[in-house]
DNA sequence: GAAAAAAATCTACAGTGCAAGAAAACGATG
DNA sequence: CATCGTTTTCTTGCACTGTAGATTTTTTTC
């Protein structure tokens, strides 16, 4: 029955998976995420997170092909399914709906 | 130290205290959460999670005047410090940040 | 002062966040 | 072809968060 929302650091993945494309693997989803968000995280809290999502169905992988570079072992590459997309909609509008009710938040954003 | 963030469920009780001001209490919150977002909460889960926002300092608590109608134990009044509120407005603007590195995201809200 | 009401508190366990370390798969190089 | 450095995944374990069940406290009414 799936409950209706994800812990904060499942949507972070969630969302970077659905963001970084044909490009989402731990590594580079690690990476991305401490450059463009400037926030520290472990590659192996992202794995652990990315099998759970897929457990959970709102992610799929398959593991990538031969091209690599110099040495390494195969990416396995995710995408998000249209559960997981459906999922971060349903997040987006509850929090719409949640900051409405508290107006001492208006600011800049939005 | 406090992490930058907080849980799904803390995040949604910490918006309520601050958007009930002061009638904000367990069971008015909870109340609150079923009537206006139709989702269905238990009441010591609420509980729980004020006594553990309080700890981090995001709210704090007084014991409710005698104003009661009929019977029933004083309630115990929670307000938003400005802690809470700082931490709100970074979860807001982090989320906006997430969400736009996501497309497909685009849709009604905003 | 016993019963009923309203609310808070306690206890306990499953779910999520996170880190340290091990293992696998690959290219290069002698 | 053995082994070395690389790149990346996989395993395990524990602390923190989410949630429910049952209990206790405080207060009004009869």
């Amino acid at each position: 029955m799936g409950k209706e929302y994800l812990g904060e650091f499942e949507e972070l993945i969630l969302t970077m998976v659905g963001a970084l494309q044909e490009d989402a693997y731990g590594a580079a989803i690690t990476e991305e995420i401490e450059t463009r968000l400037k926030r520290e995280v472990n590659l192996s809290a992202v794995h652990v997170t990315l099998y759970r999502l897929e457990d959970k169905g709102y992610i799929k992988s398959k593991v990538g092909g031969a091209t690599n570079e110099r040495g390494g072992r195969r990416k396995r590459i995710y995408t998000i399914t249209s559960g997981g997309l459906a999922m971060l909609r349903n997040m987006k509008e509850a929090r719409l709906e949640l900051w409405k009710m508290i107006p001492q938040l208006k600011m800049s954003g939005q």
